[in-house]
DNA sequence: ACATAAACATACATTGGTGTATGTATGTAT
DNA sequence: ATACATACATACACCAATGTATGTTTATGT
Protein backbone atom coordinates (compact mmCIF):
# COMPACT_ATOMS: atom_id res chain seq x y z
CA UNK A 1 0.00 0.00 0.00
CA UNK A 2 2.96 2.23 0.80
CA UNK A 3 4.31 1.93 -2.81
CA UNK A 4 0.74 2.37 -4.13
CA UNK A 5 1.09 5.86 -2.18
CA UNK A 6 4.28 6.61 -3.75
CA UNK A 7 3.31 5.49 -7.54
CA UNK A 8 0.16 7.76 -7.44
CA UNK A 9 2.38 10.54 -5.93
CA UNK A 10 4.67 10.03 -8.92
CA UNK A 11 1.91 10.09 -10.89
CA UNK A 12 0.34 13.23 -9.93
CA UNK A 13 3.55 14.85 -9.69
CA UNK A 14 4.27 14.11 -13.36
CA UNK A 15 1.06 14.39 -14.71
CA UNK A 16 -0.51 17.47 -12.93
CA UNK A 17 2.23 19.02 -11.45
CA UNK A 18 3.20 19.98 -7.55
CA UNK A 19 0.70 22.96 -7.13
CA UNK A 20 -2.15 20.28 -7.96
CA UNK A 21 -0.87 17.28 -6.05
CA UNK A 22 -2.53 17.02 -2.84
CA UNK A 23 -3.11 14.68 -0.32
CA UNK A 24 -6.92 14.41 -1.27
CA UNK A 25 -5.91 14.13 -5.08
CA UNK A 26 -3.27 11.42 -4.43
CA UNK A 27 -5.30 9.23 -1.94
CA UNK A 28 -8.53 9.45 -4.82
CA UNK A 29 -6.03 8.36 -7.17
CA UNK A 30 -4.15 5.65 -5.05
CA UNK A 31 -7.92 4.37 -4.05
CA UNK A 32 -7.52 4.41 -0.58
CA UNK A 33 -8.34 7.10 2.00
CA UNK A 34 -6.06 9.39 4.01
CA UNK A 35 -6.08 7.10 6.91
CA UNK A 36 -4.16 4.53 5.42
CA UNK A 37 -1.68 7.61 4.06
CA UNK A 38 -1.00 9.01 7.42
CA UNK A 39 -0.57 5.74 8.99
CA UNK A 40 2.39 4.92 6.42
CA UNK A 41 3.47 8.49 6.46
CA UNK A 42 3.97 11.30 9.58
CA UNK A 43 3.10 13.67 6.83
CA UNK A 44 2.61 14.92 3.51
CA UNK A 45 5.86 16.18 2.88
CA UNK A 46 6.88 12.90 3.62
CA UNK A 47 5.18 10.66 1.34
CA UNK A 48 6.13 13.58 -1.55
CA UNK A 49 9.80 13.21 -0.62
CA UNK A 50 9.57 9.62 -1.11
CA UNK A 51 7.96 10.29 -4.43
CA UNK A 52 10.48 12.32 -5.74
CA UNK A 53 12.78 9.86 -4.32
CA UNK A 54 11.44 7.60 -6.91
CA UNK A 55 11.44 9.83 -9.96
CA UNK A 56 15.31 10.70 -9.19
CA UNK A 57 16.16 6.92 -8.82
CA UNK A 58 14.40 6.56 -12.42
CA UNK A 59 16.52 9.27 -13.44
CA UNK A 60 19.49 8.25 -12.47
CA UNK A 61 18.89 4.47 -13.62
CA UNK A 62 18.67 6.00 -17.18
CA UNK A 63 21.88 7.52 -16.71
CA UNK A 64 23.26 4.90 -15.77
CA UNK A 65 21.98 2.05 -18.65
CA UNK A 66 23.00 4.58 -21.12
CA UNK A 67 26.62 4.78 -19.70
CA UNK A 68 26.40 0.41 -19.54
CA UNK A 69 25.49 0.32 -22.72
CA UNK A 70 28.73 1.58 -24.00
CA UNK A 71 31.11 0.84 -21.31
CA UNK A 72 35.08 1.74 -21.56
CA UNK A 73 34.40 2.46 -25.39
CA UNK A 74 32.30 5.57 -24.17
CA UNK A 75 32.35 8.60 -27.04
CA UNK A 76 31.61 12.05 -25.79
CA UNK A 77 28.78 11.54 -28.33
CA UNK A 78 27.36 9.05 -26.30
CA UNK A 79 27.68 10.69 -23.25
CA UNK A 80 25.80 13.59 -24.46
CA UNK A 81 23.01 10.90 -25.28
CA UNK A 82 22.34 9.49 -22.21
CA UNK A 83 22.63 12.24 -20.38
CA UNK A 84 19.90 14.09 -22.40
CA UNK A 85 18.08 11.03 -22.04
CA UNK A 86 17.67 11.29 -18.25
CA UNK A 87 17.51 15.22 -17.99
CA UNK A 88 15.13 15.69 -20.99
CA UNK A 89 12.69 13.02 -19.28
CA UNK A 90 9.30 14.52 -19.06
CA UNK A 91 9.80 13.31 -15.42
CA UNK A 92 12.45 15.92 -14.70
CA UNK A 93 10.09 18.43 -14.46
CA UNK A 94 8.89 16.74 -11.09
CA UNK A 95 11.91 17.21 -9.83
CA UNK A 96 12.06 20.91 -11.27
CA UNK A 97 8.73 21.73 -9.22
CA UNK A 98 9.81 20.26 -6.34
CA UNK A 99 13.01 21.23 -5.67
CA UNK A 100 11.89 24.71 -6.39
CA UNK A 101 9.04 24.37 -4.03
CA UNK A 102 10.97 22.80 -1.15
CA UNK A 103 12.99 26.31 -1.01
CA UNK A 104 10.64 28.01 1.49
CA UNK A 105 8.84 24.58 2.36
CA UNK A 106 11.14 23.76 5.84
CA UNK A 107 9.20 20.47 6.11
CA UNK A 108 9.59 19.36 2.37
CA UNK A 109 13.22 20.27 2.63
CA UNK A 110 14.35 18.12 5.45
CA UNK A 111 12.52 15.42 3.69
CA UNK A 112 14.44 15.79 0.85
CA UNK A 113 17.81 16.54 1.64
CA UNK A 114 19.38 13.16 1.44
CA UNK A 115 17.26 12.65 -2.04
CA UNK A 116 18.74 16.17 -2.74
CA UNK A 117 22.09 15.01 -1.79
CA UNK A 118 22.27 11.97 -3.72
CA UNK A 119 21.01 13.44 -6.91
CA UNK A 120 23.69 16.36 -6.51
CA UNK A 121 26.55 13.96 -6.21
CA UNK A 122 25.86 11.96 -9.01
CA UNK A 123 25.62 15.06 -11.09
CA UNK A 124 28.93 16.36 -9.08
CA UNK A 125 32.85 15.09 -10.85
CA UNK A 126 33.99 16.09 -7.14
CA UNK A 127 31.45 12.84 -5.80
CA UNK A 128 30.62 10.67 -8.77
CA UNK A 129 34.07 8.83 -9.31
CA UNK A 130 32.69 7.09 -12.65
CA UNK A 131 31.93 10.66 -13.68
CA UNK A 132 35.14 11.92 -12.53
CA UNK A 133 37.00 9.21 -14.62
CA UNK A 134 35.18 10.00 -17.72
CA UNK A 135 36.29 13.44 -17.18
CA UNK A 136 39.68 12.57 -16.25
CA UNK A 137 40.21 15.26 -13.98
CA UNK A 138 40.82 17.61 -17.28
CA UNK A 139 39.60 21.28 -16.23
CA UNK A 140 37.95 21.71 -19.90
CA UNK A 141 36.25 18.47 -20.05
CA UNK A 142 35.13 19.62 -16.27
CA UNK A 143 33.93 23.38 -17.99
CA UNK A 144 32.52 21.05 -20.86
CA UNK A 145 30.63 18.94 -18.63
CA UNK A 146 29.19 21.69 -17.00
CA UNK A 147 27.91 23.56 -19.99
CA UNK A 148 26.35 20.55 -21.28
CA UNK A 149 24.06 19.94 -17.74
CA UNK A 150 22.97 23.48 -17.63
CA UNK A 151 22.07 23.80 -21.23
CA UNK A 152 20.03 20.34 -20.79
CA UNK A 153 18.46 21.46 -17.52
CA UNK A 154 17.56 24.96 -19.23
CA UNK A 155 15.55 22.91 -21.75
CA UNK A 156 13.88 20.34 -19.18
CA UNK A 157 12.74 23.57 -18.08
CA UNK A 158 11.92 25.24 -21.27
CA UNK A 159 10.03 22.18 -21.83
CA UNK A 160 8.04 21.98 -18.41
CA UNK A 161 6.73 25.60 -19.40
CA UNK A 162 5.56 25.20 -22.86
CA UNK A 163 2.02 23.70 -22.98
CA UNK A 164 1.46 20.39 -25.23
CA UNK A 165 5.32 20.13 -26.34
CA UNK A 166 6.79 17.67 -26.46
CA UNK A 167 9.92 18.70 -27.46
CA UNK A 168 11.56 22.50 -28.27
CA UNK A 169 12.22 23.54 -31.69
CA UNK A 170 15.51 23.66 -31.05
CA UNK A 171 17.03 20.90 -29.08
CA UNK A 172 18.37 18.57 -31.74
CA UNK A 173 20.35 22.13 -32.69
CA UNK A 174 21.99 22.62 -29.12
CA UNK A 175 22.64 18.76 -28.90
CA UNK A 176 24.30 18.56 -32.30
CA UNK A 177 26.13 21.45 -31.49
CA UNK A 178 27.19 20.37 -27.92
CA UNK A 179 28.59 17.23 -30.06
CA UNK A 180 30.45 19.05 -32.19
CA UNK A 181 32.19 20.94 -29.32
CA UNK A 182 32.98 18.00 -27.73
CA UNK A 183 34.67 16.27 -30.62
CA UNK A 184 36.28 19.71 -31.85
CA UNK A 185 37.60 20.22 -28.09
CA UNK A 186 39.07 15.89 -28.45
CA UNK A 187 37.01 15.18 -25.58
CA UNK B 1 -2.23 52.41 -4.45
CA UNK B 2 -2.30 49.89 -7.54
CA UNK B 3 1.67 50.10 -7.98
CA UNK B 4 2.11 49.78 -4.73
CA UNK B 5 0.27 46.21 -4.50
CA UNK B 6 2.55 45.31 -7.61
CA UNK B 7 5.87 46.40 -5.95
CA UNK B 8 4.67 44.44 -3.01
CA UNK B 9 3.89 41.59 -5.03
CA UNK B 10 6.96 41.75 -6.81
CA UNK B 11 9.00 42.12 -4.02
CA UNK B 12 7.43 39.03 -2.06
CA UNK B 13 8.17 36.13 -5.35
CA UNK B 14 11.39 37.86 -5.41
CA UNK B 15 12.07 37.80 -1.41
CA UNK B 16 9.98 34.16 -0.54
CA UNK B 17 9.02 32.80 -3.65
CA UNK B 18 5.82 31.93 -5.16
CA UNK B 19 4.42 29.49 -2.52
CA UNK B 20 4.02 32.02 -0.29
CA UNK B 21 3.13 34.96 -2.09
CA UNK B 22 -0.46 35.16 -1.29
CA UNK B 23 -2.75 37.61 -1.00
CA UNK B 24 -2.61 38.37 3.00
CA UNK B 25 0.90 38.66 2.83
CA UNK B 26 1.24 40.97 -0.01
CA UNK B 27 -1.29 43.29 1.17
CA UNK B 28 0.71 42.92 4.79
CA UNK B 29 3.52 44.07 2.73
CA UNK B 30 1.95 47.07 0.95
CA UNK B 31 0.47 48.52 4.34
CA UNK B 32 -3.61 47.98 2.74
CA UNK B 33 -6.26 45.44 3.18
CA UNK B 34 -7.82 43.12 0.99
CA UNK B 35 -10.72 45.30 -0.23
CA UNK B 36 -8.24 47.69 -2.18
CA UNK B 37 -6.68 44.90 -3.43
CA UNK B 38 -9.91 43.42 -4.84
CA UNK B 39 -10.43 46.53 -5.82
CA UNK B 40 -7.73 47.34 -8.07
CA UNK B 41 -7.85 43.62 -9.56
CA UNK B 42 -10.87 41.21 -10.42
CA UNK B 43 -8.66 38.57 -8.87
CA UNK B 44 -5.58 37.35 -7.26
CA UNK B 45 -4.13 35.98 -10.22
CA UNK B 46 -4.59 39.57 -12.10
CA UNK B 47 -1.90 41.36 -9.86
CA UNK B 48 0.44 38.23 -9.80
CA UNK B 49 0.71 38.92 -13.44
CA UNK B 50 1.49 41.88 -13.11
CA UNK B 51 3.92 41.89 -10.86
CA UNK B 52 5.57 39.45 -13.33
CA UNK B 53 5.32 41.82 -16.08
CA UNK B 54 7.10 44.35 -14.14
CA UNK B 55 10.10 41.37 -13.32
CA UNK B 56 10.13 40.92 -17.03
CA UNK B 57 10.14 44.11 -18.07
CA UNK B 58 13.25 44.90 -15.57
CA UNK B 59 14.92 42.49 -16.69
CA UNK B 60 14.45 43.58 -20.86
CA UNK B 61 15.64 46.86 -19.74
CA UNK B 62 19.13 44.80 -18.27
CA UNK B 63 19.30 43.27 -21.50
CA UNK B 64 18.53 46.66 -23.40
CA UNK B 65 21.02 48.23 -21.67
CA UNK B 66 23.71 45.81 -21.96
CA UNK B 67 23.10 45.97 -26.33
CA UNK B 68 23.32 49.75 -25.83
CA UNK B 69 26.35 50.05 -24.36
CA UNK B 70 28.07 48.66 -26.95
CA UNK B 71 26.03 49.56 -29.75
CA UNK B 72 27.21 48.27 -33.29
CA UNK B 73 30.70 46.74 -31.77
CA UNK B 74 28.73 44.39 -29.91
CA UNK B 75 31.16 41.30 -29.65
CA UNK B 76 30.08 38.05 -28.80
CA UNK B 77 32.11 38.26 -25.04
CA UNK B 78 29.58 41.60 -24.51
CA UNK B 79 26.36 39.95 -25.97
CA UNK B 80 27.45 37.02 -23.31
CA UNK B 81 27.70 38.83 -20.33
CA UNK B 82 24.61 41.29 -21.19
CA UNK B 83 22.45 38.05 -21.72
CA UNK B 84 24.11 36.58 -17.92
CA UNK B 85 23.50 40.19 -16.28
CA UNK B 86 19.80 39.82 -17.18
CA UNK B 87 19.10 36.00 -16.85
CA UNK B 88 21.64 35.40 -13.93
CA UNK B 89 19.31 38.50 -12.24
CA UNK B 90 17.98 36.69 -8.93
CA UNK B 91 14.58 38.15 -9.76
CA UNK B 92 14.24 35.89 -12.60
CA UNK B 93 13.90 33.45 -10.11
CA UNK B 94 10.39 34.80 -9.90
CA UNK B 95 9.88 34.25 -13.63
CA UNK B 96 10.67 30.63 -13.39
CA UNK B 97 8.63 30.36 -10.34
CA UNK B 98 5.74 31.79 -11.69
CA UNK B 99 5.36 30.40 -15.50
CA UNK B 100 5.98 26.49 -13.83
CA UNK B 101 3.12 27.56 -11.45
CA UNK B 102 1.02 28.81 -14.36
CA UNK B 103 1.19 25.56 -16.63
CA UNK B 104 -1.34 24.26 -14.36
CA UNK B 105 -3.75 27.54 -12.95
CA UNK B 106 -6.05 28.27 -15.80
CA UNK B 107 -6.69 31.51 -14.34
CA UNK B 108 -2.90 32.52 -13.71
CA UNK B 109 -2.09 31.67 -17.00
CA UNK B 110 -4.93 33.42 -18.70
CA UNK B 111 -3.04 36.93 -16.94
CA UNK B 112 0.69 35.83 -18.23
CA UNK B 113 -0.03 35.26 -21.64
CA UNK B 114 0.59 38.92 -22.93
CA UNK B 115 3.92 38.59 -20.68
CA UNK B 116 4.86 35.39 -21.50
CA UNK B 117 4.26 36.20 -25.27
CA UNK B 118 6.19 38.86 -24.51
CA UNK B 119 9.00 37.82 -23.42
CA UNK B 120 9.37 34.78 -25.70
CA UNK B 121 9.42 36.70 -28.41
CA UNK B 122 12.00 39.17 -27.26
CA UNK B 123 14.06 35.51 -27.03
CA UNK B 124 13.57 34.44 -30.11
CA UNK B 125 15.72 35.37 -32.91
CA UNK B 126 12.01 34.51 -35.34
CA UNK B 127 10.65 37.63 -33.56
CA UNK B 128 13.66 39.92 -32.01
CA UNK B 129 14.80 41.81 -35.28
CA UNK B 130 17.69 43.42 -33.35
CA UNK B 131 18.37 40.04 -32.30
CA UNK B 132 17.90 38.24 -35.22
CA UNK B 133 20.50 41.18 -36.80
CA UNK B 134 22.68 40.37 -34.41
CA UNK B 135 23.03 36.78 -35.43
CA UNK B 136 22.82 37.83 -39.27
CA UNK B 137 20.50 34.46 -40.16
CA UNK B 138 23.64 32.51 -39.49
CA UNK B 139 22.26 28.93 -38.69
CA UNK B 140 25.49 28.66 -36.66
CA UNK B 141 25.11 31.14 -34.69
CA UNK B 142 21.85 31.05 -33.44
CA UNK B 143 22.34 27.72 -32.78
CA UNK B 144 24.77 28.89 -30.47
CA UNK B 145 22.47 31.69 -29.14
CA UNK B 146 20.40 28.82 -28.20
CA UNK B 147 22.96 26.62 -25.86
CA UNK B 148 24.15 30.37 -24.62
CA UNK B 149 20.51 31.01 -23.23
CA UNK B 150 19.98 27.26 -22.31
CA UNK B 151 22.74 27.00 -20.42
CA UNK B 152 21.93 30.63 -18.77
CA UNK B 153 18.59 29.65 -17.97
CA UNK B 154 19.75 26.20 -16.19
CA UNK B 155 22.06 28.10 -14.14
CA UNK B 156 19.57 30.41 -13.05
CA UNK B 157 17.23 27.60 -11.87
CA UNK B 158 20.60 26.06 -10.20
CA UNK B 159 20.68 29.17 -8.52
CA UNK B 160 17.16 29.25 -7.79
CA UNK B 161 17.04 25.35 -5.87
CA UNK B 162 20.30 26.46 -4.30
CA UNK B 163 19.92 27.62 -0.82
CA UNK B 164 21.59 30.63 0.49
CA UNK B 165 24.15 30.56 -2.86
CA UNK B 166 24.68 34.24 -4.70
CA UNK B 167 26.28 31.78 -7.56
CA UNK B 168 27.06 28.61 -8.24
CA UNK B 169 30.35 27.25 -8.21
CA UNK B 170 30.87 26.77 -12.16
CA UNK B 171 29.34 29.80 -13.54
CA UNK B 172 32.41 31.27 -14.40
CA UNK B 173 33.82 28.22 -16.13
CA UNK B 174 30.83 27.75 -18.10
CA UNK B 175 30.24 31.58 -19.42
CA UNK B 176 34.14 31.59 -20.12
CA UNK B 177 33.82 28.37 -21.94
CA UNK B 178 30.75 30.25 -23.83
CA UNK B 179 33.12 32.98 -24.58
CA UNK B 180 35.48 30.69 -26.01
CA UNK B 181 33.23 29.00 -28.41
CA UNK B 182 31.92 32.17 -29.38
CA UNK B 183 35.37 33.32 -29.99
CA UNK B 184 36.78 30.02 -31.58
CA UNK B 185 33.56 30.32 -33.96
CA UNK B 186 33.92 33.48 -35.17
CA UNK B 187 30.88 34.60 -33.87
C1' DA C 1 -22.79 72.58 0.50
C1' DC C 2 -24.29 68.51 -1.66
C1' DA C 3 -24.01 64.50 -4.64
C1' DT C 4 -21.50 61.13 -6.61
C1' DA C 5 -17.67 58.16 -7.59
C1' DA C 6 -13.55 56.10 -6.28
C1' DA C 7 -10.70 54.16 -2.94
C1' DC C 8 -10.09 52.02 0.85
C1' DA C 9 -11.33 49.10 5.37
C1' DT C 10 -13.86 45.60 7.93
C1' DA C 11 -16.45 41.59 8.55
C1' DC C 12 -17.97 37.60 6.80
C1' DA C 13 -18.53 33.44 3.74
C1' DT C 14 -16.79 29.70 1.44
C1' DT C 15 -13.60 26.43 0.06
C1' DG C 16 -9.99 23.37 0.09
C1' DG C 17 -6.18 21.86 2.29
C1' DT C 18 -3.54 19.03 6.19
C1' DG C 19 -3.85 16.48 10.00
C1' DT C 20 -6.16 14.01 14.29
C1' DA C 21 -9.19 10.96 16.75
C1' DT C 22 -11.71 7.06 16.61
C1' DG C 23 -13.63 2.93 14.67
C1' DT C 24 -13.39 -1.31 11.95
C1' DA C 25 -11.28 -4.95 9.42
C1' DT C 26 -7.55 -7.96 8.66
C1' DG C 27 -3.47 -10.50 9.81
C1' DT C 28 -0.48 -12.95 13.02
C1' DA C 29 1.05 -15.28 17.18
C1' DT C 30 -0.04 -17.91 21.14
C1' DA D 1 -10.32 -19.12 20.49
C1' DT D 2 -8.16 -15.00 22.15
C1' DA D 3 -5.08 -11.11 22.19
C1' DC D 4 -2.60 -7.99 19.94
C1' DA D 5 -0.70 -5.39 16.04
C1' DT D 6 -1.24 -3.54 11.66
C1' DA D 7 -3.71 -1.48 8.05
C1' DC D 8 -7.15 0.79 6.56
C1' DA D 9 -11.74 3.84 6.73
C1' DT D 10 -14.68 7.48 8.58
C1' DA D 11 -15.69 11.61 10.85
C1' DC D 12 -14.14 15.58 12.57
C1' DA D 13 -11.16 19.70 13.73
C1' DC D 14 -8.61 23.38 12.42
C1' DC D 15 -6.49 26.61 9.54
C1' DA D 16 -5.34 29.49 5.82
C1' DA D 17 -6.45 30.85 1.57
C1' DT D 18 -9.46 33.63 -1.92
C1' DG D 19 -13.17 36.26 -2.65
C1' DT D 20 -17.73 38.91 -1.44
C1' DA D 21 -20.72 42.09 0.89
C1' DT D 22 -21.03 46.06 3.27
C1' DG D 23 -19.43 50.23 5.50
C1' DT D 24 -16.54 54.35 5.78
C1' DT D 25 -13.46 57.75 4.04
C1' DT D 26 -11.59 60.54 0.53
C1' DA D 27 -11.66 62.94 -3.79
C1' DT D 28 -14.02 65.34 -7.34
C1' DG D 29 -17.54 67.91 -9.78
C1' DT D 30 -21.46 70.93 -9.71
Amino acid sequence: MRARLIAAAKASLIEVGYGRTTAVAVCARAGVTRGALFHHFQNFSELLAAALEEVCLGISARLAAARERHGPRLRITDLIDGFWDGIGDPEFKAVIEVWLAARNDPELTSGLQPVIRHFANLASPKENTELAADLRGNSEAIAFYRLMMEAMIGMALGKAVTPGSQSLGHEAAVIGLLKDIGIAKGL
